[in-house]
RNA sequence: UGGGGCGUGGCGAAGUGGUCUAACGCACCGGAUUUUGAUUCCGGCAUUCGAAGGUUCAAAUCCUUCCGCCCCAGCCA
């Protein structure tokens, strides 16, 4: 269920005073990812931050896409980065690129040359380290810092016609090699590539950086507040810079900027949240990717968000996750309870109830007339009768789960054991009679009686049947092959690790292949999502199912006290 | 060792001088209900807020010092 509103955090706190003392009219926001990967949790949380912030307080949003780095950045990561935020459940106000605004930003830089705030460089890389300084030492000036305005001028406009070549030279932001903040000491703007970009075409072989594009796109757009992570704190002092050295006048959607106009937008930045035994690193992701450890990005053991989506998750659950894990400056690591926790309560609540064992036993009602069989309408939510009813299908040869039956049962294993009685859920006790070994010892077949006078729950002479289990006709059955997921990670922090890839959960994916179905599912769809009654809740699968086969993917176990008892 | 941040129970997170022997969620531990060992319900779970001093009638909240952790030296974002 979705929360009707985000909860109070120091963000809200900031917009809405922000709000009420007048200094903005509105709120409006943005979330700003670079199309160079698809979607993860990380990005879940500034998604709801950003679109759920504007909602609450009546503002609006914009999905931005940081295209500044052509050599990585694709139509691909793009449309599957939009489609990720529209599927959680978000509209934006305007899709924006700063790719659209290349001209403006051009025509910014100018300006700072001109006044003498920013100058061509013919420094190279390694040079420019070398005057960088480091984290105890100042820089030092390049010596084309003292370039006149006119001559940077025409060198900046030689840069753009392509007259140089890569690295020969760059425009750097005249600012202070000695401040303490190095964001400060002279970053480059504009950097030569001849790379093709994915929507600007060739039209450009100088590229902005990040810290001129961002804070300018910010004001060009009527963003009111900049909200981004922790590791951007230092760019701030940057962002405010390039805003007060620039002359906006008036911003793309009409408004009058600087001065006594609308004030220029506000940075404010809060904490990642990791997830244990995951990694949300691009580069790891990417990894895992391409060399195959995963099944591609949208694989269910990965927590992007095609991955999850894949696995059955929900948009609400991934929205009420990030509700539930607030924001703050700082830092934090979630525990993977949380995020199941919040699955679970959406699927409790929605998901269909139906049979499906993954380990099928035969078992035989040896009382049962051969050839016969009957129909038990069930209900298909136990407390949700809108979600209706359906007919399960009885009779003498049933699957039930080899885990709910033991050889040596513990007093405490209340399912099914040589001599034991059982509830068939909502069908007969049954108690086994004889067991079916095979020559090397496994159990293949039981062979049960049953009491037909135990129907509706009920008995005839009033015993309690504590044990109850779930089974499937065999001759009603339909196949399927069931994925069951486990964490990816034997390690909490394997983003933390030299050799993350070492980490990997080798038990991370467990295929069902001959699992047996009710015959109602055969109806399902992709993405259509079941409760498995005391197993767990499951997707049918979008991707490997072709006509007449089954494929469902295990989102999430029921809470499984039993289980634990084992443990101990 | 320069600069910027952060430290409240196992994990998150409220709280910004008095109603704090510190909310809430997750996890955990009981116990009740239950034709899912699910769900639901009820109860338990920090005399203490990184540490030490100080201010005050009164501090998690103010001051000082110390300790720990994170980020910054891409022509990445």
């Amino acid at each position: 269920m979705s929360k009707a509103s985000t909860p109070n955090h120091f963000i809200k706190a900031i917009t809405s005073n922000d709000l009420k003392n007048g200094k903005c009219d509105y709120i409006y926001t943005r979330f700003p990812p670079e199309p160079n990967g698809y979607l993860h949790l990380g990005h879940a949380k500034s998604i709801c931050l950003n679109f759920g912030l504007a909602a609450d307080l009546g503002g609006k949003c914009n999905l931005r896409f940081d295209d500044t780095n052509p050599e990585k950045e694709s139509l691909e990561y793009m449309e599957a980065i939009r489609d990720s935020v529209a599927w959680l459940g978000f509209e934006w106000d305007k899709l924006c690129h700063a790719s659209d605004y290349y001209d403006h930003l051009y025509g910014f830089a100018l300006e700072l040359i001109d006044k003498g705030l920013a100058y061509v460089d013919d420094l190279n890389a390694e040079q420019m380290r070398e005057y960088r300084g480091t984290l105890t030492d100042v820089g030092r000036d390049s010596p084309s810092r003292s370039r006149a305005p006119a001559e940077s001028r025409d060198l900046f406009e030689r840069m753009r016609a392509g007259e140089f070549e890569e690295g020969k030279l760059t425009l750097r932001a005249k600012i202070d090699m000695g401040s303490p903040n190095i964001s400060m000491r002279d970053p480059i703007i504009y950097r030569i590539r001849f790379a093709h970009h994915y929507r600007a075409g060739d039209k450009w072989c100088i590229y902005p950086m990040y810290d001129f594009t961002h804070c300018i796109s910010d004001a060009l757009e009527g963003i009111t507040h900049s909200l981004c992570t922790l590791e951007f704190q230092d760019n701030r002092e940057l962002y405010d810079w390039f805003l007060a050295n620039i002359t906006i006048g008036e911003n793309l959607i009409g408004e009058k900027v600087g001065g006594d106009a609308k004030p220029m937008p506000r940075q404010i930045e809060f904490g990642r949240s990791n997830l244990e035994y995951t990694v949300a690193s691009k580069r790891k992701l990417i990894q895992l990717v391409t060399e195959g450890h995963v099944n591609g990005w949208d694989d269910p053991r990965l927590t992007t968000l095609v991955g999850l989506r894949r696995r059955g998750y929900t948009p609400a659950s991934i929205r009420n996750f990030c509700a539930e894990i607030g924001v703050t400056k700082k830092d934090s690591t979630i525990d993977m309870a949380v995020l199941e926790n919040a699955i679970r309560q959406d699927l409790e609540a929605s998901a269909k109830r139906v049979f499906g064992v993954l380990k099928p036993l035969k078992l035989i009602i040896s009382n049962y007339p051969e050839g016969e069989s009957e129909t038990f309408s069930v209900k298909n939510h136990p407390k949700d009768d809108s979600m209706g009813t359906r007919e399960l299908p009885f009779s003498r040869e049933i699957y039930i789960d080899q885990d709910d039956f033991m050889l040596e049962p513990p007093a405490e294993f209340f399912r099914l054991g040589p001599g034991r009685e059982v509830r068939l859920r909502y069908g007969y006790a049954v108690t086994c009679n004889e067991v079916i070994e095979d020559d090397d010892g496994n159990v293949v077949e039981l062979h049960c009686t049953y009491d037909p006078l135990s129907a509706k729950g009920k008995t005839a002479d009033g015993r309690k049947i504590k044990g109850i289990i779930h089974w499937v006709s065999a001759a009603h059955a339909i196949d399927a092959e069931v994925r069951v997921y486990d964490r990816l990670y034997t390690e909490p922090n394997p983003g933390a690790a030299e050799d993350f890839i070492s980490l990997i959960n080798p038990e991370s994916l467990q295929s069902f292949p001959s699992a047996k179905l009710e015959p109602s599912v055969l109806e399902a769809k992709p993405e259509d999502r079941f409760q498995f009654e005391r197993v767990g809740y499951f997707c049918f699968d979008s991707v490997d199912n072709s006509e007449g086969s089954v494929v469902m993917n295990r989102t999430v176990s029921l809470r499984d006290t039993w289980a634990k008892v084992g443990k101990k």
